[in-house]
DNA sequence: TTGACATGCAGGTATTTACCTGCATATTAT
DNA sequence: ATAATATGCAGGTAAATACCTGCATGTCAA
């Protein structure tokens, strides 16, 4: 898995929003994902490539069109691996803050 | 907060990989992490902003030093508003082939 | 078979981004 | 006081990015 590009995929609202559309409908083709675009085709074209390479987004094609598939694999790998570190720094402060708290009812 | 301007700061790996600097020692000097960087301070400086901006970053002014702290809770309110979707969808995909996997023995 | 439809491909442009250098300011230590 | 240290601020540049238009190709349906 190359996090970068799960997280250079990530950092674009379009993108984002590509993946939203896929999670209420999988399988969609181009032209459907467009719809909900107001961008040009050939636009969406890219950001869809940019998601493909980063393993995001599966596609296959049925005759002339192209069904567009998500996959959640490599998120909760990019979790597992890099979010969960600061998850722990997360509780340890809410850990401390919890004490401190209890130091000061004494 | 701004879902964007935290995954636009998680973007860029020099700027993660400030983050895991400090994830291993917090409060740290804008000079000490330049030390980890090979890169001119003043761009250190500009990476460091986009963090702040993020709320991924706080900082304080001591004497002439500026310390760096992280702050997990965007990350982990990313990741409960907008991660965890796709998440469910990982799990059920699982099932699903579980499923198939079953069928297939019979 | 021919017209409509879905997508691919090849550029071109304006904006954003990630760097840099040079200099100014503020704080500490000798 | 002055030198060293830490940071701030103001541009400037090259590359990456997010768009676009125009045209080509492949597939389906009447």
């Amino acid at each position: 898995m190359d996090a970068d590009k799960v997280f250079k995929a990530l950092g674009d609202p379009t993108r984002r929003r590509l993946l939203d559309l896929l999670c209420e409908q999988n399988g969609q083709t181009l032209s459907q994902l467009c719809e909900n675009l107001d961008m040009a085709r050939q636009s969406a074209t890219q950001h869809l490539d940019l998601l493909e390479a980063a393993n995001l987004v599966s596609t296959v094609k049925r005759g002339r069109e192209k069904l567009h598939f998500i996959n959640p694999v490599p998120l909760h790998e990019v979790y597992e691996r890099w979010v969960r570190k600061f998850e722990r720094q997360r509780l340890s402060l809410l850990h401390d803050l919890k004490q401190e708290l209890e130091g000061e009812d004494q």
